[in-house]
DNA sequence: ATATAACTTGACCAAATGGTCAAATATTTT
DNA sequence: AAAATATTTGACCATTTGGTCAAGTTATAT
């Protein structure tokens, strides 16, 4: 014992500047996004994220600055998985597959990283008042990409003439959506159970027979 | 002029100790309505609520003691109507007709007292808190009665079948509850404008027509 | 009329909280 | 090795905010 000098016992546990930025980053991004879902953006607290992240204060505020801007990052560090499952809907030229493969993207989604998922729903319902910008630009861009789709299909009468093409797509969307973040509300109600991997995945199933045939296709 | 009393002065402009109470408990209760909807529970302040109620902050202490305390009685209120709707479901014998009223009395509602909607989505998703007695009882028994017709309808053919009645519940829930909170988003991602009230009642019937469908209904 | 009860409201307070700072520690560069 | 740079952290602060209180006003009961 004691055999190291100083020098060796601080080298042995050192991490390099870089790894410990990217370390902390993201514990404190996982923390943050699971304190955020749980109280909102101003009923959580610096102090909560960072007993939740295990660090200092102060250390929350070094590497984000302000608890907006950690908010801010939370919220675009979801929006890259969320768009990654809305590409889907645009890499199909089948309403089937198109839509079978966005809910399913949607869903698996919502139970892989269900706090971000609330978060974003949170955001969403209040008006998305942090994320005017990358709704009006990126996520509009998206929808409109999405109605041409649908009104293509509804031309090519592939499905039924569903009026607005918004209409369906928000349908689609306040049901994936929504259909995470009811996993605790289902609990409450029901009992206090969990899903199992695959009564989830019969419920995915369900979900989109459902969509499917609100568009007249048959699952 | 100057012919009245001073008591008949006041007792002109008077209004009885009842009717200020209930007054002044409305206009509370809808200055809270649209506070909360706004910024949530934690995130309205009660001097937001007062400014926006005309009154005094003290004013709403003294009418609901504490902010949680007016934030559970607004839900409660909102409950009302909420169940008001919900009761049209399980009044009709018809799987169509309950869809369809059902739908449209939740859409309306959604139209109707837009904040309270919100508000009411925004406890749900954040795991109902503050409600966990309300839906453990009261909503609990009328999802109970609707899984109860929904499978009766499947087990007389009259819809098709939909696997967990519950997964059609939260969708129907899921879509007419969202398609209300999302007015505010489809205003950013179209153009800035609202939906007229035959615009509204198109969008409606759009929304019942993919519920009907989803259950394998022709509307 | 007068006493009593209910309503109104500005001043005030204690606790919570976002954020700062400087001193200490660790790593990297020269 | 030493200078420079980056990270860690406790102490501290100004502001916000839910809530109280007491003094004043208005309505009601006797």
């Amino acid at each position: 014992m004691g055999n190291l000098t100083v020098a060796a016992k601080s080298r042995q546990s050192s991490r390099s500047k870089e790894t410990i930025r990217e370390e902390n980053e993201l514990i404190i991004l996982a923390a943050a996004e699971k304190v955020f879902a749980m109280h909102g953006l101003k009923g959580s607290t610096t102090m909560q994220i960072a007993d939740t992240a295990k660090l200092p204060k102060s250390n929350i505020h070094y590497y984000f600055h302000t608890k907006l801007n950690l908010y801010r990052c939370v919220l675009e560090s979801i929006l890259v998985d969320w768009m990654k499952a809305a590409d889907t809907f645009n890499t199909f030229d089948e309403p089937r597959e198109a839509i079978r493969y966005y809910v399913g993207a949607k869903m698996d989604l919502s139970r892989t990283r269900p706090f971000g998922s609330k978060v974003w729903a949170n955001e969403i319902i209040s008006g998305a008042p942090e994320m005017e910008e990358i709704l009006s630009s990126k996520l509009k861009k998206w929808v409109d990409s999405c109605v041409k789709s649908i009104n293509r299909w509804v031309e090519l009468e592939k499905i039924v003439n569903v009026g607005d093409a918004h209409t369906l797509l928000y349908m689609i969307w306040a049901t994936t959506q929504h259909s995470a973040d009811f996993d605790y509300q289902v609990m409450i109600l029901n009992n206090g159970k969990k899903l199992t991997d695959s009564e989830f995945e019969e419920k995915k199933q369900q979900v989109i027979n459902l969509v499917l045939r609100s568009v007249g296709l048959k699952p």
